[in-house]
DNA sequence: CCCGGAACCTGAAGGC
DNA sequence: TGCCTTCAGGTTCCGG
């Protein structure tokens, strides 16, 4: 499942891999991953055009062209973009493919086909969805708290906000609420300055961490060479299915969160 | 605006 | 073995 850290870590890969290159075609054995446009729109404002920058907003990952043109890109739950030479054997579940002119090209392979492609002038659109960006200088406690200030909702649920923080996915959340000791379903606007705080804290450390292990291969994350990241098995609660708390020793608990499965310390993470 | 639940999808895993 | 149910969880839509 990519998160801020996955998604920034296949910009970060892609980056010196593709940009410069030019497409020469677009291949689509899933028609439905395109947003917007008609097929034949789409494949025409890509087609011969070069790839001038990658970057990455919240969970979106934005191809910029020579054309002015932005390709944003949405893994959503089971995406991943593999780079293959067109030699090699395909991966499974590709649902488009964006051919180079250095005879590779990038699979976009997503099983539950949730992934998104959509063609865009400008960003206006995707950051009229999003917070701040967790890891900017600009993103201080006292932001945090304003966006968590009078919310009712749990702390878990609008930790998944991306208009409240951007990037926060299922994961991160569970393991940022562990480390700063806050039970998930604390109403998010209850929650004290030193807790915030804390919370904020523990936010940026586990996201800086999880990227510098590349990103966490928890399901069907790959990162571009099909290699997996190692940031789980840094992971203390999240996905912790029969574990016990590496502080107390308690049994790690599952509940659900709007419909997430939520994992958490019942010890060390308190409602009060 | 805020909140919570359903929908979008497909495969893996577990129960019987 | 095989069928059925549940789980996975990012985003959007919809009703209250």
């Amino acid at each position: 499942m990519p998160e801020l850290p996955e998604v920034e870590t296949i910009k970060n890969e892609l980056l010196p891999l593709i940009t410069g290159r030019r497409i020469t075609g677009i291949t689509l054995p899933w028609e439905g991953i395109v947003k917007e446009s008609s097929i034949e729109e789409f494949r025409h404002r890509l087609t011969g055009r070069k790839i001038t920058d990658i970057s990455r907003r919240g969970k979106y990952l934005i191809l910029s062209l020579d054309s002015d043109d932005l390709l944003i890109i949405h893994l959503k739950m089971t995406g991943s973009l593999i780079l293959k030479r067109d030699c090699e054997e395909p991966p499974d579940y590709v649902r488009a493919v964006i051919h180079l002119d250095n005879g590779s090209s990038i699979f976009f392979r997503d099983l539950r086909k949730f992934g998104v492609l959509r063609l865009l002038m400008e960003t206006g659109e995707i950051e009229s969805k999003l917070g701040p960006e967790p890891l900017d200088d600009d993103f201080t406690p006292k932001v945090l708290a304003q966006r968590l200030a009078r919310r009712t909702a749990s702390i878990k649920a609008v930790l998944l906000d991306q208009k409240v923080v951007a990037g926060i996915g299922n994961m991160y959340a569970d393991e940022s609420l562990y480390a700063s000791g806050i039970h998930p379903e604390r109403p998010a606007g209850s929650l004290t300055k030193g807790e915030i705080e804390h919370l904020h804290k523990a936010i940026r450390q586990i996201l800086w961490a999880a990227i510098g292990h590349k990103g966490a291969s928890v399901n069907t994350y790959f990162l571009p060479d099909g290699s997996e990241g190692t940031a789980h098995y840094f992971f203390r609660v999240a996905h912790g299915k029969g574990k016990t708390c590496p502080v107390c020793g308690s049994p790690i608990e599952r509940i659900a969160v709007r419909n997430r499965g939520t994992y958490f310390c019942p010890k060390c993470q308190r409602m009060k």
